[in-house]
DNA sequence: TCTTGTATCTACATACATGTAGGTAGATAT
DNA sequence: ATATCTACCTACATGTATGTAGATACAAGA
């Protein structure tokens, strides 16, 4: 795989994080590359090809940072602060989730991207629903689902308030009391 | 004001809230009404003037939508509920919170939108913090803000999901338990 | 050396999005 | 009757998005 190849996706990524995937163009992805925008689609043939790797990867990547995490802090509580932290730091840059960002914009990707992002929540859900088990929660699989939505929702408002704090306001419940 | 203009706002209303306000085009709206784009151009000088209009009008009627509930419902829970449903009716037509889709589409929206939009979830938020004062909770403002992030959040991963039980999943703990 | 693959390029095709300029037809007001 | 307003129109300008066709430079393998 070319570094180019590379750089197309984490710019790629970048950008759908902040503009959405629908937010950028070939165009832009060549000018800030320093190739021309036949070379993108030299890498991903159309721009959908472009989405479904870039989830694929993501998904990949999610994996192994949970993975981390679980034998980097002892306490699911500990876990759950650091995914937190995570996407506030992400939020600093005007960043929120990706796969937020993508879900979001449902009615112009295909299906097989569609797929893939219920794959990435699943993921993510499944993973949270542990922690929540080891913390003795009495109904893990639902903790998490409410974990979820309130941190993919409060990225958006967070955003658009200019407030990182409200992430974990709308977080706090889980990890403390 | 014209007929026309009510309906080009309605119909933009229903495509932002599938598409997202990118997803749709003066011409597709056009199209559908069964005029040029150049007279949507008429009623709404700049597509930013529409957007601006749309938010405008949405805090308008959601006012009124919380006012009446409040004297049509006397329990804070039964009118929770009737919010609940009223955003899954919506989700049936794979349409999700109007705001919360623009919200999305922070990057390529102006000031002045987004000061509506933040004007939007304030009202909301307020709202909501009257429903959890009433019914006892011992910090409303933060609730009102868990059960908004966690709606527009469940939103999104309802209709990825094909499965609006979803969005009463991720809520059940603020009108019952 | 010849062939193949990789990564890029130039040049073009097609479509769409956003808007502007200027005109028209009918209603209303003076 | 004349002037103005409303709501629409045709025609066009400009820029952008997505993608294709075909050429080029260069490296590696048979």
């Amino acid at each position: 795989m070319s570094d180019t190849r590379t750089r197309i996706l984490d710019l790629a990524n970048q950008l759908t994080q902040s503009r959405g995937f629908n937010g950028f163009s070939y165009l832009d992805l060549a000018a800030e590359i320093g190739i021309k925008n036949s070379s993108i689609h030299y890498h991903f043939k159309a721009k959908s090809d472009l989405a479904l790797a870039m989830v694929e990867q993501h998904r990949k990547t999610t994996a192994d940072s949970f993975a981390q995490l679980d034998h980097q802090f002892a306490r699911p509580q500990d876990r759950l602060t650091a995914v937190i932290q995570h996407f506030q730091a992400d939020l600093r840059d005007g960043k929120i989730c990706l796969c937020g960002m993508m879900a979001a914009e449902f009615q112009s990707i295909s299906v097989d991207v569609r797929r893939e992002l219920a794959l990435y929540f699943r993921g993510f859900q499944d993973w949270l629903s542990k922690q929540f088990s080891e913390l003795g929660h009495q109904n893990p699989p639902r903790a998490a689902l409410q974990f979820l939505s309130a941190l993919e929702g409060s990225l958006l408002l967070a955003r658009l308030q200019g407030d990182v704090t409200i992430v974990s306001q709308a977080l706090d419940g889980f990890v403390n009391g």
